[in-house]
DNA sequence: CCTACCGATCGGTAGG
DNA sequence: CCTACCGATCGGTAGG
């Protein structure tokens, strides 16, 4: 009797991530209970601590699997990025798709920033600062050539870029006060506006990008 | 015997307030315990639940509380707002100073809408989305007299900006990637910057306002 | 991967 | 405002 698997084709450790994955961006850490985890996954509770030893455990493994889906989206990130305003979109889309792509990423971070700061400084220094800090690099460079608004703080515009677009991918979902392109159209207006002097190239469509073949622009 | 009061001028009830906002913005709510906040207050659990008859009805009054200052906060606000430059630091400023006198309000509003999204939508309906609404208005009228971005989504900008604002201020001292005035005086750029057509009028301080006596500015 | 079970803690009540 | 106590649920273990 092959019990009460659901997706047969899917082992339990895969279907128990996917499962926390999801009700850990739901109802947080401390709102997510192993016995709701386990009913919804098909198991008894006792089998879920077979395949992670602890709830922190299965904690840490839905958030590796995470960073393990951005680490592979990283290198397409950093192809996108070198500099200039063709590459802002680049690398703006594919933050933007990552994201959207699964909100519950960006509900997840959300959530680890608020119940667990001092680890998520130290996964964000890890793993997203060093490539914030190029992207900063490339900004301050473009200030030096004249193209981008000479006032911005560099540092601090890639870090509020970032938190703006997780927090509004997070929040956006949940009130849904409007359209989700419409949102993410103007956030990523608002993100060029506020960094490039002159103003948007018409209506090419800014938005999700990396279908552009067209390079730098003057 | 008057027990264990630690500070005799203030009540219990008070008290657990106060305490209770840090706990709920520090822990949420799943992450908190009524005997955490009993403890910390200095009374027994059944105590607190003599004034506020449950746990949901603490976590109310909390909520209830900081509506209450924002309710107090409103009318300075929106007799910031009239419309034009000057205008939009007062109106801005004076939601950046509610928020950052009390960080805990910005991380319980973000805590709430990932808990409980759909009374925060009924919330925000209430309490917010009429005078963002009315900003809105000022935005498309400026927009219309040309000093504006004619290419902004006035509702998605107000709202957008509101999510990055209370965002902001919530993560930032949990991660603190840079120093407060810093991080406060980019927002305030990006935020400006994507809406004005012309650039900052120099370097005339433009965050927290209020004390400006200046009027419009051409 | 299961049944059976553990001590600890949860929100809340009785009763004063 | 307290002590004493409740049933339910928590994460986790024993043992197979």
């Amino acid at each position: 009797m092959p019990a009460r698997a659901r997706k047969p084709d899917e082992d339990v450790r895969t279907r128990t991530l996917r499962v926390a994955t999801r009700m850990l961006a739901e109802r947080g850490f401390d709102g997510t209970s192993l016995q709701d985890v386990a009913d919804e996954v098909g198991v008894a509770k006792p089998s879920l601590l077979y395949h992670f030893p602890s709830k922190e455990a299965l904690r840490a493994a839905v958030f590796a699997q995470m960073l393990g889906h951005w680490n592979v989206a990283l290198p397409r990130i950093l192809r996108a990025a070198t500099s200039g305003e063709d590459q802002f979109d680049g690398v703006l889309g594919e933050m933007i798709r990552f994201f959207s792509e699964d909100p519950d990423r960006a509900t997840l971070v959300l959530r680890e920033v608020l119940d667990r700061p001092r680890e998520m400084a130290r996964v964000i220094k890890r793993h997203m600062k060093p490539w914030l800090d190029s992207v900063a690099g490339y900004i301050r460079k473009g200030q030096a050539q004249g193209h981008l608004h000479p006032d911005a703080d560099a540092e601090a515009y890639v870090s509020h870029v970032t938190t703006f677009l997780i927090s509004t991918i997070a929040v956006q979902r949940l009130l849904a006060p409007l359209p989700d392109a419409q949102s993410v159209r103007e956030l990523v207006r608002m993100a060029r506006a506020s960094l490039f002097r002159t103003p948007p190239p018409a209506a090419t469509k800014p938005a999700p990008a990396r279908k552009s073949t067209a390079r730098k622009k003057a």
